[in-house]
Parts: structure tokens; C-alpha cells; sequence
DNA sequence: CCAACACAATGAGCCACAACATACC
DNA sequence: TCGGTATGTTGTGGCTCATTGTGTT
């Protein structure tokens, strides 16, 4: 499973792309990735070369293996005599990297068994980088804006090379957007957060000052990063800002959607009309890792490319995200670990059932505050409420004054009138 | 292993009407 | 420019139903 590459099934896979969930050999990997700015967004990295079917988070520098989570915690868990074993971080990257720009990306890279191996492979250096040109993610490390002092990482407390870590989740910065695109996150940045929440046109992380306005904020529920806001609607974020400050987010978003049912809407807490429901509201997503959220539910992009470790150390919750992240992990008692470091496609590691079953508690109440929390709904116009609040129905719906209702409000009995 | 089925979860739509927005005189 | 009137639009909550996801047989 994996092993062959999904798309030309002929060469052995290398490479994992979580967008498409497909293994890949590199050559194809590059083809398919070439395609339009989209697909150069997705974010891939080394597929694990011991099941063959995970993307890897580290490579295992004495046993010179790429490894996923799972596997790494299966060979490497405190248990086992590996566990001593240096451990170097990898990363995700996106665009149509050539084979030289890969392995300045991964040291190890031509260290592969199967590098260079396949004719398909070696077509990878004949290949131009159309991207170079629109200022893509492989801009070079200096361009970088985000890095730490050190630009190192640290896993069990060996240091990767530096140019490992340049291009930490590019998956989402924006080659489309050349002059604010930021590309790839120091892996053990201070800043460290995942690109795809990287905001334009802000100067860099803005600490909320309201939590409660990010209570709601989830981006599986806002997916639209500003990135696919721009694109989809074609509008800059200081255009749809104005628009909200005129009260023109209906012509935005339709009003009837943002009606009850689509909780974006009010979720954005914009649901007085506010412009600064929005603009706060999309910076913790500019400012701040995901939330756990959105690593947990989202099923289309919540490419983890920090390590578990990274992700628990540098991915702040505290205090900065409210309810929908921090909060909700040490509610539910999961670790940020837990639910950000580890890839919801990963089977529970084996080494300790007891975690495990911590674990699959620590999910249930989180969605089950999750969900709670999603339906709470902002009430506009309380005196609309007021009055629905006292309506006859017939089957939920509202009937004409003075006809035979099935449920009154006041009578908090099932009334039935004929 | 796959299809069929049951069940749960989720979201859209419906309803009446006061409140609100807009256009016109 | 302001006030009054007419017309159109919006939002509110409980329920039903369709859709989707998950687990079991």
C-alpha cells in the first residue's frame, strides 16, 4: 500500500501528498503539482518508509529512515532500546521543487535508496520550475521573513540542519501572491505557525484582545483563509472590510446564507455589522497556529508539518486562541499533542493502551464541547426573538394568528388546540 | 472483502409577522 | 430638506425531512 507510485503505478512512491492522499513518485509528484497554482500549494513531504502509507515527521539519522508518527512512536517509543536514536525533523514543501532543491531541503534526500534511481526520478533535473519565476514557495531560504535567530530544530535534542526546516509547511503560503507570501515557517520558530493561517496584509501576529470573539472561530468552520477569500471572491481583505463596515457583507456572502444554519457568519462576530468582527476575527487565524479544530475535523488540508514534538512546544494555545483551541485541550484534558501532533489518520500507538483510551476520551469531550459550542448562536434582534419566543407553531413552523396550534411556548407542555 | 442495512448526526427549509430598509411623493 | 406613506426584505425558533457518516450484519 503506497509503495507504487498512485499515479503512474510504475515507480515506487516517495512522497505523500496529504491534499490529494496520494503517495507519489517524485517525478509524478512534480507533474501533478504543476498543474495550476493550486495544486503547487499542496503540501507534501517524504512518505514513511515503513508503512509505506503515512507522510514522514522525522528521519531516524541512525537507522537513516523516514518514519511517520506512528511508526516513529512504534520503533522509538520509550520502551524500545531505539528510543535513544537521533531523530531529525522533516518537513513539508510545496511547488515543483527540482531534485537539487529537494535534497538542499533534505541532506538525506539523495541518501534514498530508490533516489535517482528510476528514469522517471532522474527527469526530475530536466524539469524547469515555472514557479521560480512568479516568486514561488522555493524563493531561497534568505527570503524567508519568519525565521527564528537560529533556524534549527530540535528533536530529542539534536539540531537538523537548518536547511531542513526552510520550507516547513509552504504547503499553503501563496505562490500566487508573491509580495507578502511568507514562505515557510521556521519548524522550531518561536512564530512558528501553520502558513496556511498566515494573514496578508497584517504585519505579523496580533494578540487578540478579545478571546470571546475567537470562542466560535474554528477553521473548519472558516475555512477561508484570506488567501481563498481573495481568490474565491475576489476581493481584498480592506475591500471586504469596508464592505462589512457598510453593511454590505450580504453582498459578500448572500445574505439568506448567513442566516440561521450558517454559523460563519455570526461565528466571524460579525453579527452586529461590526467590521472588527471580522478583522479580529481572522487574526488569530493569521496569528496563530490552528486550532485544534481544525486539525481534528477538517478533512481537506490540516497538514501537520511540524512534528509532534514542534507542534506541543510551538504551537501556542495558551491563551491566545480561547475556547476553540487552548481551552478546549486542557477542557478535555488531551494534550495539544494529542490533538495537534498526532495526524487523525493515525491508529493509536500501541506502547500504551491506558493513553490510548486517555486519548479517545479526550476526543469525545472535545467534540462534544465542539459541537455545544457550534450551535451557539448570536440573537441579532432581540425582540424579533422576543416575539418568536412566544409563537404558536404547528409542527415548528409558525402559524397565522388565532389558527390551531400543536405547541405553544408559554406552556412549556405540548399544547394541542384544534 | 463487499454490499446492504440500520442508526445517528447534521443541516436546510419551512412557517408568520414585526421590525427594518428603501423608494417615492 | 423633512415627514409621511407604500412596498419590499430580514430575522426569529421548533420541527421535519433529506443527506451524510458510521457501525453492524
Amino acid at each position: 500500500m503506497g509503495y507504487i507510485c498512485d499515479f503512474c503505478g510504475d515507480q515506487r512512491s516517495m512522497v505523500y501528498c496529504r491534499s490529494d492522499a496520494a503517495c507519489l513518485c517524485l517525478s509524478c509528484d512534480r507533474n501533478v503539482h504543476s498543474a495550476n497554482a493550486l495544486s503547487r500549494r499542496h503540501s507534501r513531504t517524504l512518505l514513511c518508509e515503513r508503512c509505506n502509507s503515512q507522510p514522514a515527521l522525522v528521519r531516524c539519522t541512525e537507522e537513516r529512515v523516514s518514519l511517520c508518527q506512528n511508526c516513529d512512536w512504534m520503533g522509538h517509543g520509550t520502551s524500545t532500546s531505539a528510543s535513544a536514536h537521533k531523530r531529525q525533523t522533516l518537513n513539508c514543501y510545496s511547488g515543483c521543487p527540482s531534485a537539487s532543491e529537494l535534497s538542499s531541503i533534505w541532506s538525506f534526500v539523495l541518501d534514498l535508496p530508490a533516489a535517482g534511481e528510476s528514469a522517471c526520478e532522474q527527469e526530475m533535473g530536466l524539469m524547469s520550475i515555472a514557479e521560480n519565476s512568479t516568486g514561488s514557495a522555493w524563493s531561497p531560504p534568505e527570503s524567508n521573513t519568519k525565521q527564528n535567530a537560529s533556524g534549527t530544530v530540535e528533536v530529542n535534542g539534536v539540531r537538523s540542519d537548518d536547511k531542513s526546516s526552510v520550507l516547513v509547511g509552504s504547503s499553503s503560503v501563496p505562490e500566487l501572491n508573491p509580495a507578502t507570501h511568507v514562505v515557510g515557517q521556521q519548524a522550531g520558530s518561536e512564530n512558528a505557525t501553520l502558513p496556511k493561517l498566515f494573514c496578508h496584509g497584517t504585519k505579523g501576529p496580533v494578540i487578540p484582545e478579545d478571546d470571546d470573539l475567537y470562542d466560535d472561530f474554528d477553521m473548519d468552520e472558516m475555512d477561508l483563509n484570506l488567501e481563498n477569500y481573495e481568490e474565491l471572491f475576489g476581493v481584498s481583505l480592506n475591500h471586504s472590510e469596508e464592505l462589512f463596515k457598510n453593511g454590505g457583507i450580504d453582498s459578500l456572502f448572500g445574505a439568506k446564507n448567513m442566516s440561521k444554519g450558517n454559523s460563519n457568519y455570526q461565528d466571524l462576530g460579525a453579527a452586529e455589522g461590526s467590521s472588527v468582527g471580522l478583522v479580529n476575527a481572522l487574526q488569530p487565524a493569521c496569528s496563530n497556529a490552528a486550532s485544534a479544530d481544525s486539525v481534528m475535523s477538517t478533512k481537506t488540508d490540516p497538514i501537520i508539518c511540524f512534528p509532534a514534538k514542534q507542534a506541543q512546544s510551538n504551537l501556542s494555545f495558551s491563551g491566545v486562541t480561547g475556547e476553540s483551541s487552548a481551552g478546549d485541550c486542557q477542557d478535555c484534558g488531551a494534550s495539544s499533542m494529542l490533538l495537534m501532533g498526532e495526524p487523525p489518520w493515525c491508529p493509536p500507538a500501541p506502547e500504551s493502551s491506558m493513553q490510548s483510551a486517555n486519548r479517545s476520551n479526550a476526543v469525545m469531550r472535545y467534540k462534544e464541547k465542539k459541537k455545544a459550542r457550534k450551535f451557539d448562536k448570536r440573537v441579532r434582534y432581540a425582540s424579533r426573538k422576543a416575539r418568536a419566543d412566544v409563537r404558536k407553531r404547528v409542527k415548528g413552523r409558525f402559524i397565522k394568528a388565532g389558527e390551531a396550534y400543536d405547541y405553544d411556548p408559554l406552556n412549556q407542555a405540548r399544547t394541542r388546540s384544534y
